[in-house]
DNA sequence: TTGTAGGCGTTATCAC
DNA sequence: GTGATAACGCCTACAA
């Protein structure tokens, strides 16, 4: 049977009342009966009951995280850091995968809604007005994770890499160490990370008074595909690249696989460099110079920004209140750098 | 304003209790009123409590899911594929990482407790004697996913892979191939997944008719640092070994490196075969042959066993409900097959 | 077919 | 200090 205060209560020869403010360190109770209650519920196996407790209060506790999939490493290191982070100041997740699919995005909202969520956090997507709408209806802070959306929602913040800046930095690297002909292998189309990481190639090649040619921006996908498809159109160029920045790193490792397929030597013919530093970016060959994001960071914030916006009321005011993180760069092989790789930085995947 | 039944039940001109019975689709109430009372509630944006309703149903509609680590992209799949599954059967999941850390683990079951959770999945943990009678008290379904448990719960269930039988298969696709000199690199020491697979190794070179050399046996650590440094001591064997099968991906990707380091030829001068599947085994160079585990089929599995138990009672009453599901043999370049690698199989990472 | 009343396990506001 | 009593939002006998 499961003890509820009641119970508590009759063993103890007090009434319920005193129990649950003994129980929550009342000072209006004498500290005798105080631990003897507390022992009691010990030795009784009790547990508070949440939901009741939510009833009442009219706080769960809660936070929701909608992700779109969890097979991405990124999302899945940040929805880490979410996780510890809310569980440190004692708020539990409730997790939703979208699938990046409209109804099923919609229908996680009206869960976390059910579930009388205090706030949200939406990872990775893009939100478009419907979405956005549904989350306003919510009436709770949401924070939006490296999220794209269209439209500004009453109660929408936001936490993001600076993705010009990272790449700036990474064009930086490039044209520091010689390369005046940079490509750019972009990422899926009209995406804002893209046009904004492409922002700071630009700026980078100005910096270093190289002039832009728009030959060298080359389509991509996003995904490795992208970066295979960008190899034959590089070796076409009249006037050859010498390195090329990536819009990510999936996309830069399939560059790589086609640079090696066609005996394209990386770095010696074509330096590459690309953008999150997912796990994979350290074990290729050659191992991938990148930008690093800092998923630790990021969900850390996230998670705090809700916390904070729940004792503030969490009203969007006009105030932008977005979060802008920098990303580093990770110099590996792949880039023309002549120190040794790193020592491997992980053991994930012990099965 | 939040809307409940009760201010329904105002602007509807009846009580509450129709409109309760309206809302869950109640027999007993006029199609006419119920069609009027489901409209109201759709214009008005209610939407039901969940903690109010537990609180009445003695259930949840929620799953706790324990995990150590999001980084590793097994749990991870697994996660997505449990997390589908509760969703399209109406349940959601609370998420609680452990970072295989006793005292997280204690207190990720106790939150999971007052959470009310009507069943419990925990994914790849060592779960030791004081996990286990946690875990009892909380007196719900707990299904054990790809976890090692020192000792049988009254509630407990589990799901797993067949690591005999991967094993056996793994190291049968070498012995097929012609191998006669097979090592066996060994994951963390003592686990029970390891001596399972190992144990598989040692029936496949017992049907080759192979007598079963003690020194072929390597250790290893589970993560890519044991496959470093398995190799040097291959290489000392008086009699060299053609093959290798390690305990997991990571392990053969350590081995990998190190072969290259030291201009080993693979599959040339030894073929090598791995254990999980992991994303990054179809990138490494060369591509990695491995025995995939089914983590869409155990995840599925596990939480339908779950909703089972539910229906059932779910006291573990000494018959073993214990589910197995079988790997499957994934063959790549690193074991010297003729055919070419598969196209890239996902575009994870993009940024 | 609908309304009334009670209770799920808490916390909070009163009296005493 | 402590004990009744009333919420919180919902479901469900039981009555009408």
């Amino acid at each position: 049977m499961r003890v509820s205060i009641k119970d508590i209560a009759k063993a103890a020869g007090v009434s319920h009342s005193t129990v649950s403010r003994a129980l929550s360190d009342n000072p209006l109770v004498s500290t005798e009966t105080k631990e003897r209650i507390q022992r009691l519920a010990r030795e009784m196996g009790y547990s508070p009951d949440a939901q009741a407790r939510s009833l009442v209060m009219g706080r769960t506790q809660t936070v929701g995280v909608v992700v779109t999939t969890l097979a991405d490493p990124f999302i899945a290191d940040v929805l880490q850091s979410i996780e510890n982070t809310a569980q440190s100041h004692g708020y539990c997740v409730i997790l939703a995968s979208s699938n990046a699919d409209p109804d099923r995005e919609i229908a996680a909202v009206k869960m976390l809604h059910s579930q009388r969520v205090d706030g949200v956090l939406v990872l990775s997507s893009r939100v478009g007005a419907l979405y956005q709408d549904h989350l306003d209806s919510l009436a709770v802070p949401v924070v939006l994770l490296n999220s794209h959306s269209e439209q500004r929602g009453l109660y929408t913040f936001s936490v993001g890499v600076d993705n010009l800046g990272g790449g700036y930095t990474a064009t930086a690297h490039l044209t520091a160490a010689g390369h005046r002909r940079i490509a750019y292998v972009r990422g899926a189309a009209e995406h804002s990370n893209d046009l904004a990481r492409f922002g700071g190639y630009r700026r980078a090649l100005n910096e270093a008074d190289i002039e832009f040619d728009p030959a060298l921006v080359v389509p991509g996908t996003g995904g490795a595909d992208g970066g295979e498809q960008a190899l034959p159109v590089l070796l076409e160029l009249p006037k050859q690249a010498t390195a090329a920045f990536c819009y990510n790193d999936m996309t830069a490792i399939g560059l790589l696989r086609a640079a090696r397929r066609k005996g394209v030597s990386v770095p010696g013919d074509l330096a590459v460099v690309g953008f999150d530093d997912i796990p994979l970016a350290s074990y290729v060959e050659p191992s991938l110079t990148t930008v690093a994001q800092p998923t630790g960071e990021m969900g850390e914030r996230a998670m705090k920004m809700v916390l904070d916006l729940l004792v503030e009321g969490g009203k969007n005011g006009g105030d932008v209140a977005n979060i802008v993180v920098q990303g580093a760069l990770v110099v590996r092989m792949s880039s023309g750098a002549l120190r040794l790789p790193g020592a491997m930085e992980s053991d994930r995947g012990k099965g």
